[in-house]
DNA sequence: TGCAAAATAGCACGACCGTACTATTTATGC
DNA sequence: GCATAAATAGTACGGTCGTGCTATTTTGCA
């Protein structure tokens, strides 16, 4: 919801009715460490994230790290409200600008394949969060669910304005569409991430075509 | 390949020409450990499989429990191996007795579907497994990439001959086929478990339909 | 420039981890 | 039944973890 990037305007003029402005140094560390933390967990995990690992790798002291979180739960949660910003920001927002209908269902479809394929080498939160966290309730478990939540309701909308449009067939079922595009993302991490198997770009395209010859005009 | 339950004749006649005889005491509760090594590993993951819960479950010592293994990789691999068997068992050798074609397709995928709708309450190693270990060399990550090539192949090989019968169509590309089921499989799994979902699993089986209606019979 | 407050570091704690090493118990073959 | 070997338990060590507590440093404002 709020695209701006704090951290890009460091310097302003000076002027500005303070508000919070005595926590400036702080939050800035706050946001290099959740970069680091964001960079590690997408790798070992959200639960293999540690704040001692975290400490050595943006030098600073544990306790120094934990202060600005109170908590590895926070630390976790902070990581994922991280994740799910840049996620928004790399492929629901872009994709916006496009018609709605199909031609914004196919944004939506290219811009998280293109972040998926990124993914093959650095990880995917959204997918091993949810493997490390499926029956482990708590706050950390609805902060990640209720981020996969939101995004998949973006794109069932989107398939619901596709529908609305006339671009699919009438008795189209837009939870079943959207189902099987999550299952070319999940099929494409897997096979690509885990069993390096090559091609795996190639098919998910070929299954969203497929998806669209099943589903598409009428 | 060796079906045979050992634990389900405990007291034969006596006579047998020993053999590893010796060893019947230790395979036995080594057995019972790794039923409850992967009980466990189902719900928390391979990697959260800690020789210290394992001991309090199987209400023995860690180093009781330790010495049968001798690392924790090693148990790590010998669960891996005992849910291949399982899932060969219940998934893959009962669709054999399908015809070749077209319906031992179909068995492979009610079976997989069956043994996926029960791993959405007790969770599924291969799928944990594959986050997991997904940049993590080592034994326990060929192992469970093994086990997971080797059934995938298995489905691979089923749509071969399917399309070797005439059921689908001659431009049938296999992998393709195969990767989209892998995919439905991996969408119930996360839809379901993850986010609990209702009506995953009749997605998964109209998404097979869907599939069958772009490859099937030309 | 000094002072309060915020940010960071230092240190210690209890808990759990995997795994040596040794002792004890239990099962097996003669 | 007894000797022997296998199976299991006991104990201890070094390591990492999250986190509380206190000290020190740094920052921002009067």
């Amino acid at each position: 919801m709020n695209p701006s990037n704090p951290s890009a305007a460091p310097e302003r003029t000076g002027l500005r009715s303070n508000g919070a402005r005595a926590l400036q140094k702080g939050q800035q560390t706050k946001q290099a460490i959740i970069d680091a933390a964001l960079g590690l967990a997408e790798q070992i995990g959200l639960e293999g994230l540690s704040i001692g690992a975290l400490a050595e790798v943006t030098r600073m002291s544990k306790s120094g790290v934990f202060a600005h979180f109170g908590s590895r739960e926070e630390l976790q949660i902070s990581v994922i409200r991280e994740y799910f910003q840049r996620f928004s920001n790399e492929v629901f927002f872009p994709a916006m600008n496009a018609p709605r209908g199909l031609p914004r269902v196919r944004a939506l479809f290219a811009n998280w394949m293109k972040r998926v394929a990124i993914e093959i080498q650095s990880g995917c939160i959204f997918i091993s969060g949810a493997v490390e966290f499926d029956d482990r309730p708590g706050p950390v478990r609805d902060a990640l669910a209720s981020s996969v939540q939101t995004w998949l309701a973006a794109m069932h909308r989107a398939v619901v304005l596709a529908k609305q449009e006339g671009h699919l067939v009438p008795d189209a079922d837009e939870a079943q569409v959207v189902f099987e595009i999550h299952g070319l993302i999940l099929a494409l991490h897997y096979e690509a991430r885990f069993l390096k198997h090559p091609g795996a770009i190639e098919r998910a395209h070929t299954g969203f075509e497929n998806i669209l010859l099943r589903y598409g005009h009428p």
